[in-house]
DNA sequence: CGGCTCATGTAAAGAGTTACATGATTTG
DNA sequence: CAAATCATGTAACTCTTTACATGAGCCG
């Protein structure tokens, strides 16, 4: 049920269509936050519109409709922020298989934790880069910047917890031997 | 899909009941990586039996039945582990939260923020204690240690992110009036 | 004008949650 | 012996994904 906050949180920040809507889900919030395929996005659009919470500001070709978020929409989704973030439905895989590693033999797992390294390397350098992109406008920091500093705070964690994990391990591995 | 991956991993680290499972899932995994309600791992317990990927090792009392991973069960959660973390499906519901509070007015976005810079430091609390309880008893550390240990360093993330955050908007703030 | 992107939808299947249901054993 | 915990299951519903489906506009 998280999905029509996610979009209204998203319309609220700027009106768009399913499509775009879409695109910005299989990016920064649908890869690290809540994922959404089309085939649920423009369902729940017709959803909110019938509940007044958003409704379509604009009209264009190719059956193209801009939604934009209401007054009891933006009511609707300040009330579920300041409610604090939900608990419930979990959904990680890169914990999940982090919490699983452990069981791999230490070569395995050695290999492994390297590339947790690696990709948390990249995906800092990716962050920095959107995040100083974000900055750079001045004065107000729009909304992805927060998530985006965010972001580069748990990767550099991510980053520094696999070098332990990789010191830890290969400790292991030299006394097994 | 990943729910066969999961339980795969917990059995492989110690032979339990559904039940047994179903308690896990409420705590560490279930909590941080991916969750899951009785119904779906009894169910799925079965379909992992009629694979073959696991079996039942013993029974006892009020129907009781612990189950333990065979070795084809070890081979497929041994090549899910080296294909690397899924991509796909994610569910994190305080990211999402994160995402959108930019959103709120100067105001509630501060106690919005100073609630979870609170509630990163009561969890860092929690997990460290949970490490230094794994860790005390010397020599292997055990499969929860790793993951004990990457939540320590993801909330100090956190709670950094939250108090630069905090600035930020309290900045904003002030410039506001 | 052919291929790509924009743009929207629906149907069927699969995954997951909530609620309903039952009964044995242990503990106080 | 009552209440809590252990232990398992199923049914109905909701949410999500995958696959199918269509067509308009844009670019080279």
């Amino acid at each position: 049920m998280s999905i029509r906050y996610a979009l209204l949180g998203l319309l609220r920040d700027q009106p768009a269509t399913g499509y775009e809507l879409t695109q910005r889900f299989a990016q920064g919030i649908g890869r690290h936050a809540w994922s959404a395929k089309h085939s649920q996005i423009y369902p729940e659009l017709r959803k909110l519109t019938d509940e007044g919470l958003i409704e379509v500001v604009e009209e264009g070709a190719r059956g193209k409709r801009v939604y934009g978020v209401t007054e009891p929409g933006r009511a609707e989704l300040r009330e579920w922020l300041l409610r604090g973030p939900d608990e419930g439905t979990v959904r990680n895989p890169l914990l999940l298989w982090m919490f699983l590693i452990g069981g791999l033999d230490p070569d395995d797992a050695l290999r492994a934790l390297r590339a947790v390294e690696e990709r948390a390397t990249e995906m800092l350098g990716e962050l920095t880069e959107t995040y100083d992109f974000l900055a750079a406008e001045g004065g107000e920091l729009p909304a992805g910047a927060y998530a985006a500093q965010f972001g580069i705070h748990t990767y550099r964690a991510t980053r520094e917890w696999a070098r332990w994990a990789i010191e830890e391990q290969a400790e292991r591995n030299r006394r097994a031997r």
